[in-house]
DNA sequence: TCCAAAGTTGTAATCGTTACAAAAGAGTAA
DNA sequence: TTACTCTTTTGTAACGATTACAACTTTGGA
């Protein structure tokens, strides 16, 4: 598993304190925070951390294509580490977000009727399994 | 094809001027209008027209299924009239949004790893074949 | 005609995000 | 070291989308 400093160095991006633990927090946790959730997350260790920061570097992150930026039924943005390609599930009871490992149709760097595509997401919605245990449906 | 009335009817919805003209916004324009969008365009004709009616408006057809919400790549939700489900593509040079019919396989009203599923989206993004043929790509 | 419920409106507030300019840090050459 | 430049970080203010809320209007029975 390649270590944070060497993810930066492979994607050209100098290495700062701020970088380094925000995506480390990222490959830690695999809960599709918010902007604002990372920067909660990361204030207690990192006193001067400004939000700001922690936008221009998802931002940045997300140009070179470590990050993914997933628009998931709410107005805000969520951020995962980029992996292997999966589904997203979010339910509407709790609002957790789930990663499907299920098998679908890619057409991620193909051709769809004549458009070029570079990203393709999958994003599913409805009651999730430990809710409908909870009310028994 | 079903009047807004008919609509309306069949969904609970008690009619007003302000419902009919929305819904019928959304019905004749296939152009996934942001609410800000669907405000600006019936100002003229309904000066005292609120945005907030516009919003609630939304969320009522929303809640009914007679609209679908769309959350693609960007802080806004857009709006389309419920109909055979489809693929969406948004372009990142022009930020068209496209209706695409290509099949997918779908898990609506399904169960997936012991989730129940009640919206499935499929949202691409890339470029569109007409700005591909702008700059010859 | 009166009343209650439902729908609409305008304003203010909230939330996520971006713009911007100043300050801090890092690298390089003299 | 010093001087210089480029990059990164920071805090504040601004912005855009959305929601809260209370007052006003409309509607459909009794």
């Amino acid at each position: 598993m390649r270590s944070i400093m060497e993810i930066l160095k492979e994607n050209d991006i100098a290495p700062s304190m701020q970088r380094i633990k925000i995506l480390g927090y990222l490959k830690n946790y695999k809960t599709h925070p918010t902007a604002d959730m990372i920067y909660q997350a990361l204030a207690d260790e990192m006193p001067t951390l400004s939000k700001t920061t922690v936008y221009n570097t998802l931002k940045t992150f997300t140009e070179k294509g470590v990050l993914v930026a997933l628009s998931l039924f709410g107005n805000e943005v969520r951020y995962e580490y980029n992996t292997a390609p999966h589904i997203h599930f979010k339910c509407i009871r709790c609002d957790k977000i789930y990663d499907l490992d299920i098998s679908y149709d890619h057409y991620n760097n193909e051709m769809v009727d004549g458009h070029k595509v570079t990203e393709h997401h999958v994003n599913l919605r409805g009651i999730c399994k430990s809710c409908l245990e909870k009310v028994g449906e």
